[in-house]
RNA sequence: GCCCUCGUGGUGAAAUGGUAGACACAAAGGACUUAAAAUCCUUGCCCGUAUGGGAGUGACAGUUCGAGUCUGUCCGAGGGCACCA
């Protein structure tokens, strides 16, 4: 018996599919299947994440393939962004050459897994020909208003000089430098995206084959929320402020105002010490909304109080807080410290009132004690309001604020408008000019590229597109005048948020995408990915499209993802040294003593499976694994175990059998050829026959619903029955037969071995003619079944029996075996429960 | 703080409201072998030689002839929160 070479076939088959591109002579162009798996940021090597995204997408895109269907399946490169810089400051190179390197070697590694993908239709973020469009598309949002610049903060290291990353912002520091971040305003562009608001929600319940959490995601992201605008004058004063709030119904409980430190009422203080120093403290909070829920609460006493709309004369103070943001809302609240938590933080700190409104639902307390109330309830100390519910409340008090012309509902936005301006280097430029007379305008179309420059000095401090000594500097030209460039640079999630339209046409140099393209190849079927971008990626994408059917009347998709599928993580052990220094897997050995280390022997602790991630060198390396194990077992072991929307545990002793599997294959695959003819039983071959068949149905199920480790299982129970079959009275040629079938559903999840063994099978190269195989329907379920027999609903009997046996006739089957019998004994049946080939449920006094 | 997801053997897990633990990893025992590797078989909580019986899907209730699955409350673990991608 041969063992299997995985070295050599796997090299065989890859060049045999790159010849031949994959085309199968029986594909439809009728049917197109789009089949994309999100592209990986060109980080250094693939980790074991990609190999996971891949294989699923693989699985897919194969299956489809063999199926007839016409398979577009690209990849490509999401490579700008800031790891590139950060590793060129380190080592002092370009982030463009350090870019580069990093697809080469990817691309060499992802080409080892032996993926379906088309590599004539590769694409990189990075290149010109890419961001070239990039900026036509931003040129074209610009001139429909879909793009406009406004202040916003900014996480600002004072010694770098340099705006950071949250990522880059640790305990409130600068990564680098160690110095306290600062929020600071700066001028940047930003994509209207909150215009799209009530469209991105509404149609989420178009996206019927999206994960409803991820809709749930979204859904809470976009975060509309009914709620009413409320005026309160000042008190002695002719302004007033307007608030908002969604809940108008406990107004009676209002017993502060708060506003944002950005409020227009607090410009009266901004030559006030004690508000200077007051700002400075709510500035070393982080920009995140993390960052500013969890931090303490604090306020600014005003001088100024407001009049309560509904109680005459009362008056209520006006503070300035750090937990108000003025890009939600209208940048001012009510407080009411009974039912929301913040306010009762608020109110406790700086000793204000607090006044109960809202009595809860189902309680005779009338007190409430732990923590602010926000169920259900009746309204009490309200006035008109009292002993409605809630939702009541809200209505009657909406209707008393519009008819005193204090106020209006009003629905508001979570979603605020995305800002894409980054002050980097390595992202794609943005393409506006500033003219002397102060004119921000969009640069000429003819004048796109704008590249960015290779002479840069990385290391300088600020922006390196800003401290360039020419490249700012350029023309208008209309008019021939000076002008200089924007030095801020397109957030990378601008550059994955169309890459897909581009894959239809990838080498199209007049434009972003080619409409006859785009009409045959959109939306994608089936988008594969990581569940990290449930929310902006996908959102981005969705607005994107939005946003170019905008622009272009021909456009007429509004989803660029039709079904999307988010995969879990890749985990691995994690390994501490006594000194608590964590060691990689390959630095550990198990042995009779426990774990210790390969270097020095050393006991180790084994921490939980976490997400591979460098800092704890919990990380798998596939191109190892791959020269190990084979690229067939990678694919199978990373496919088998855990459902792929869960997180999966990669270990060696699992990658280990996988490869042990695709043994059994090979052998089975020679046995089969090299089996000697005994006798054969028509009954023998029929069992086997159904029993085969029934596993092509269910497989082919299982695909279609991404349940492959399940479908996994199945491939393994084929394995046993066929092996189990060797010895049984069958047919050669019939063996054969199924042999050839099985491979076929093999080959999307081990396609080398496949088409290896079927070459066997057929005595030649074969590959183009291979078809999914088809179940027969009408012999689905001709086997026998089992039917279990309760009593009182417990098992105390199975029957193996024909199909669609009657009740009647279960019945007297039952009565005959000795256990149910025994059970029966001096018993009544009262009655029986009979789910026809699953059960009888024998219920007795 | 807010939002989301997930809890089933030693482990990863399977199970249209109908046999809980398919399939695999690890472990123990056995077969083959001079030996090892490879391969194959058996076992898996409690009582019992066994036929069989009992407990059992994070906890507690509820719905049902029947609940891992549906409902409620609680407990625990993990993830996201707008400049990482």
């Amino acid at each position: 018996m041969d063992k299997i070479n995985t070295s050599d076939i796997d090299k065989k088959w890859q060049s045999f599919w790159a010849q031949r591109k994959n085309k199968f002579k029986h594909t439809d162009k009728e049917k197109k299947f789009y089949c994309l798996e999100m592209f990986p940021y060109p980080s250094g090597k693939i980790h074991m994440g990609h190999v996971r995204n891949y294989a699923i997408g693989d699985v897919l895109a194969r299956y489809k393939m063999i199926n007839g269907f016409n398979v577009l399946h690209p990849m490509g490169w999401d490579a700008f962004g800031l790891p590139a810089e950060n590793a060129a400051k380190e080592n002092n190179l370009n982030p463009k050459d350090w870019t580069k390197k990093n697809i080469s070697t990817m691309k060499h590694q992802l080409q080892l897994l032996g993926l379906s993908i088309d590599w004539d239709l590769e694409i990189s973020t990075c290149d010109e020909d890419y961001y070239k469009h990039q900026q036509e598309l931003f040129i074209d949002f610009y001139n429909k208003g879909l793009v406009v610049r406004k202040e916003t903060y900014v996480n600002w290291d004072p010694v770098e000089k340099t705006v950071l990353a949250n990522e880059q912002v640790i305990d409130g520091k600068g990564w680098r430098s160690n110095a306290v971040v600062e929020r600071k305003k700066l001028f940047q562009w930003f994509f209207n995206i909150s215009k799209f608001s009530d469209e991105l929600l509404e149609d989420l319940s178009s996206l019927k084959e999206w994960p409803e959490r991820v809709k749930l995601m979204q859904k809470n992201w976009i975060g509309k929320s009914v709620g009413c605008e409320i005026d309160f004058k000042i008190y002695k004063n002719d302004k007033s402020v307007k608030v908002f709030t969604t809940r108008p119904d406990t107004i009676f409980g209002a017993t502060f105002l708060a506003l944002s430190v950005d409020h227009p009422l607090c410009k009266d203080y901004l030559t006030r010490s004690d508000f200077i120093d007051f700002k400075k403290k709510c500035s070393q909070v982080g920009t995140t909304e993390e960052a500013i829920a969890n931090a303490e609460k604090i306020g600014f006493k005003t001088d100024l109080e407001a009049e309560h709309p509904f109680i005459k004369g009362k008056k209520i103070p006006i503070y300035v807080s750090n937990f108000i943001l003025m890009d939600y809302g209208t940048g001012a609240i009510f407080g009411c410290p009974a039912h929301d938590q913040r306010d009762l933080d608020f109110a406790t700190k700086y000793k204000i009132e607090v006044i109960q409104v809202v009595k809860p639902k189902n309680t005779n307390n009338e007190k409430i004690h732990n923590g602010a109330f926000t169920g259900e309830g009746s309204i009490i100390n309200s006035d008109f309001l009292n002993n409605l519910t809630i939702s009541e409340a809200k209505e009657k008090i909406v209707k008393e604020i519009e008819k005193k012309k204090i106020g209006k509902k009003k629905i508001t936005y979570r979603l605020k408008d995305w800002g894409v301006s980054r002050q980097r280097y390595w992202g794609c430029p943005i393409p506006m000019i500033y003219l002397k007379n102060g004119k921000v305008i969009p640069v000429d179309k003819s004048e796109l590229p704008i590249r960015l420059p290779d002479d840069i000095d990385i290391n300088s401090k600020g922006n390196p597109l800003d401290n360039h000594p020419t490249w700012k500097k350029t023309r208008y030209k209309k008019t021939g005048e000076k002008a200089t460039r924007e030095t801020d640079t397109l957030d990378t999630f601008v550059d994955s948020s169309w890459y897909f339209l581009r894959f239809c046409s990838p080498k199209l140099k007049s434009k972003p995408f080619d409409e006859e393209a785009f009409k045959y190849w959109m939306p994608v079927d089936q988008y594969i990915g990581g569940i990290e971008h449930a929310i902006l990626h996908l959102l981005y994408s969705r607005f994107f499209m939005r946003a170019i059917k905008f622009c272009k009347k021909d456009i007429k998709i509004k989803e660029p993802f039709k079904g999307l599928f988010t995969q879990g993580m890749v985990c691995h052990e994690t390994y501490k040294s006594e000194k608590g220094k964590w060691l990689s897997p390959d630095q550990v050995e198990n042995t009779k003593l426990g774990m210790r280390s390969k270097i020095d022997g050393s006991k180790i602790k084994v921490g939980p499976s976490e997400a591979m991630s460098k800092s704890k060198k919990n990380i798998v390396d596939p191109e190892s694994m791959i020269k190990i194990f084979g690229a067939d077992a990678v694919r199978w072991f990373i496919l088998s175990d855990s459902p792929p929307e869960r997180d999966v545990q990669w270990s060696t002793a699992g990658v280990s059998a996988s490869h042990k599997f695709i043994q059994r294959i090979w052998s089975l695959n020679q046995k089969v050829l090299n089996r000697k003819q005994g006798e054969i039983s028509s009954a023998d071959e029929k069992k086997l026959q159904l029993k085969f068949n029934e596993y092509i149905f269910k497989i082919t199920d299982l695909i279609e619903n991404f349940q492959l480790n399940v479908a996994v299982a199945k491939i393994y129970e084929i394995t046993s029955l066929m092996e189990t079959n060797l010895e049984k009275k069958i047919q050669n040629e019939n063996l054969i037969i199924l042999q050839n079938k099985f491979m076929k559903i093999l080959l999307p999840f081990a396609p080398h071995l496949s088409c290896e063994c079927l070459s066997k099978l057929e005595g030649k190269n074969f590959y183009e003619e291979i078809q999914w195989p088809k179940a027969d329907k009408s012999l689905l379920g001709k086997q026998e079944v089992t039917l279990v027999v309760q009593i009182n609903g417990k098992k105390r009997a199975l029957i193996v029996t024909k199909k669609d046996l009657s009740e009647k006739d279960v019945l007297a089957e039952a009565k005959k075996i000795e256990n149910i019998q025994k059970n029966l004994k001096g018993k009544k049946i009262i009655k029986n429960i009979f789910v026809k080939n699953k059960i009888i449920n024998l219920i007795i006094n």
